[in-house]
DNA sequence: TGTACATCAGTGAACGCGCGTTCACTGATGTAC
DNA sequence: TGTACATCAGTGAACGCGCGTTCACTGATGTAC
């Protein structure tokens, strides 16, 4: 069992380190120190989430899994549930981040819905746990990140109708039909997004089929907006 | 506190009724008994579901709810996660239910997107449990509930494919195309049927927003098939 | 129909365990002079 | 630069609690004769 391996962190959790030594060896100021414990507290939470939802986490298995003691979380937290609300910030990142790189695609060349497609697969890969995290947290039972996640998920919807509007300028859309169109295309690329993750960790030969029905949904939904009239 | 009211259930809870002497009055064979424990099991964790998810619900609260020991949870379910399995049969019946109202309206006359719209908001306020159950744990923590979630899903989204195979039957489409439609309704679907939860029962005068807009989307996607040409 | 025995849904005591939270503390880091 | 004091991230013991699960049981219901 007390195989000498490189990782401090598996050391630790073997033979625990109380007094902080190995971390506190000099590098950077005590606030510094603290925020790499933060962030150390919200990594191992989105790990954690993998294959569980986060009402069934419990604060004690968090600060273990982060390598401190469980009245050590209160210095970070009022409790998992604030923890959560933190994580739905942190997991809109690498989406927000994906919506301004398919932005940029779209001005430069080819087809947008195969770019934005792949820019959706490459984000997913890169980040799969903040994804599943939102996916699964975005109708579980914690009402506080429930509600933070739809919050976010609005102004997301708010800036993908932007860009709707830009692509449909010619014609006499309005904000409603706009803002159902983007919605559309969110929810459906939701219901990819977990088919995606399931897909890559079990089924990788799946993946591509998932793709390529992501594409048709949306060259579906694209048709459908080229057919469109307003109505009152 | 031991005010009479005519519930037993509520009753039973203030001042147990240790012997099952109310329950076993007289009524029905012991085989009908149990099997009214059974649904009472099912019934409360449906209820308890409402807010929380059901990895956080645990034995001790559903055999409480229901008036039993929680020992007496064994004679009718190996564990939670089987309950839960079984949950999924029992809440995706008023689905089928409902897509077999859908397909009847749909011979005999008018819009068949309006009609399917109102169809699935009567079936969502009917059993808002057993909708909210399946939204919220289709990628909840519980691997099982989820993979029977999927299973069900799936089946379902055949029987829409063949819906939709007939409604196209002049067009060219293939089977996976088909699919590819009727997955992309059945996404936008489930994301209105929880809109319309989190609506019907905090923000009511919304409730005709949501319903128009997915009406709108499912016209949206109609008009895209109409506009749809199989490519390889 | 009556009797003797089998079945089995529900009981209740008991167990060890991990939980969230309290509290007084330690000692390295930060700050004021 | 050196010293005295304040701050505060992390410690560790302790608490009461609800949990899932075991076990031997009870007594009404069901069955065989």
């Amino acid at each position: 069992m007390p195989v000498t391996d490189g990782r401090s962190r598996a050391r630790r959790r073997e033979q625990p380190d109380p007094a902080g030594v190995l971390e506190r060896s000099g590098v950077g100021s005590r606030a510094e120190r603290k925020e790499l414990t933060r962030q150390k507290l919200v990594g191992v939470t989105l790990r954690l989430i993998a294959d569980r939802s986060l009402a069934s986490i419990s604060l004690r298995e968090v600060a273990r899994e982060a390598g401190i003691v469980p009245t050590a979380f209160y210095r970070h937290f009022a409790s998992m549930d604030e923890l959560g609300v933190e994580l739905v910030d942190e997991s809109m990142r690498p989406l927000r981040q994906m919506i301004r790189e398919a932005r940029r695609g779209r001005v430069a060349h080819g087809d947008i819905i195969v770019d934005t497609v792949a820019v959706l697969a490459k984000h997913v890969r890169g980040h799969p746990d903040h994804f599943r995290f939102l996916v699964r947290e975005r109708y579980g039972g914690i009402g506080a990140v429930r509600r933070s996640i739809a919050t976010e998920l609005r102004l997301f919807t708010s800036d993908l109708t932007v860009d709707l509007s830009r692509l449909t300028a010619g014609l006499d859309w309005s904000t409603d039909d706009l803002e159902m169109a983007a919605g559309l295309m969110i929810s459906a690329m939701l219901g990819v997004v977990m088919d995606l993750l399931e897909a890559e960790e079990r089924r990788p030969e799946d993946v591509e089929t998932i793709l390529e029905r992501a594409e048709h949904q949306l060259r579906l939904i694209v048709l459908g907006m080229g057919g469109w009239r307003s109505k009152p």
